[in-house]
DNA sequence: AAATTTTGTATCATTTGTGTAACATTATTT
DNA sequence: AAATAATGTTACACAAATGATACAAAATTT
């Protein structure tokens, strides 16, 4: 009898204990995170149902981690904090969490609330249907303003001769994860996250210097861009409009 | 701008006038009931998205209402409850309530839990280039009086005829936050809070000045505003009608 | 491993955004 | 209507964000 997979993140041990036993002999496999790092490894790792999340860790992440997580699963996420603050569980809801739920809690409760989010992620109770299924398969290829070509079998950028721009990989890529969210400011963090592994580190201007390179081969104007925006305090934005084939 | 409908049962009549008031002006329908029988009647007349359900009535049907409206309508149900009894906790969501809230609660959390709920039940977010988008449970365009536009996507205000009114994305984030309350007067230290980090300073003029930038740019006369209305001793409301897209 | 290409860091210049202070205006109280 | 308090306005200075350039470090190719 498999009730589902838990993920729970928390840095107190014997909670863990607690929380693993119980909810073992209630029928569902526990893994256990005391990290954010190790968290989002296993998230990677598992068919997760619901993740237990306590934003208090060593390597602190905190809030970020809950839309981290759901990048990674479609696991429901209940945090488990230490404080009843209000302020904190709106926050929480609002990021994205599924519940929220302050210690100590008793195991009843929190196993409850287990059932009630996995319940709601069953498919009886997915109200998806008959909605027209995100399309994934993009277009091979992809026109916009001026009479640019992002070829994205060839990953490569054609100008309106149909000569080669000879973007690097990493421009192109950066370019064409601002292209397919076109007209809407993308951070930095997430253009970094779209495009490459890693770490983010909010003083990082590398890609100040890939999207100064990307417009100096799109020659668009830095001082009055066309292409490729900045939204100062925001990132950069593709403007235009965008064809596919 | 219709977020959604939802059938407040509570015999309190205070709490429900609050709690009324609230959530329209917060954008949602609000049906009343004060007892199981009426309450059984409206859920089968309207479309209901969220139930906030305390249990205890005059004619205190209690629990077994919950599958009782379950079965009239597929709306989350929110038991709203007098008791911070576990166990009541416990039963409600085993027997199918998607959350439970203790009085005396305040109302943002309310708010918070409502959008968590309803945001379950929203067919799942377009999957652009394979991130999934943070998905806010509001409008990407919200147009208001005079042919406003403020697109959060473009972190822009556009007017009647589509040109940029050039907000910095601070006055962009304040505009945001009053509309976002619309008819609601917000203090200042409730603005500076939605809007930026750091601690307010009560002698902080700081969002009077945004304010007066932002009116300057909406065209809103300070001497008798029609957008952005001050509120004397209080501090600032957006008046007016708004519209999701 | 040398050469080449690609990417990142450091630095400085420039632009843009925002708070402060001082004063003007309007509202409220006395 | 005077006095007071709250808010609006403006100019200015400072801070923060971004762009540009040169160079260093990786990564890739040869």
């Amino acid at each position: 009898m498999n009730k589902g997979t838990i993920l729970s993140v928390d840095d107190d041990e014997n909670l863990q204990i607690v929380i693993g036993q119980y909810l073992e002999s209630d029928g569902y496999k526990v893994i256990k995170a005391s990290d954010a790092h190790t968290a989002m490894e296993k998230a990677g790792q598992h068919e997760l149902d619901v993740i237990l999340l306590d934003l208090v860790l060593p390597d602190g992440e905190g809030l970020t981690l809950i839309p981290q997580l759901q990048k990674e699963t479609t696991a429901g996420i209940i945090v488990v904090s230490g404080k009843s603050d209000t302020t904190e569980k709106i926050v929480c809801l609002e990021m994205g969490a599924d519940d929220y739920i302050t210690k100590p809690f008793e195991m009843r409760e929190l196993s409850a609330r287990i059932k009630a989010v996995t319940r709601r992620r069953e498919p009886s109770h997915d109200i998806r249907a008959g909605v027209s299924k995100a399309k994934d398969d993009l277009a091979e290829k992809i026109t916009f303003e001026g009479g640019w070509c992002l070829d994205r079998t060839q990953y490569q950028l054609f100008d309106a001769q149909n000569k080669t721009a000879e973007l690097t990989t990493g421009e192109f890529k950066l370019l064409e994860a601002l292209i397919l969210s076109a007209n809407r400011a993308l951070s930095r963090e997430h253009l970094f996250d779209l495009t490459r592994d890693g770490e983010f580190d909010a003083y990082d201007r590398a890609i100040d210097i890939q999207i100064a390179r990307l417009r100096k081969k799109l020659k668009d104007d830095s001082k009055a861009p066309q292409i490729i925006k900045t939204v100062r305090g925001v990132g950069y934005m593709f403007c235009g409009h965008v064809e596919n084939e």
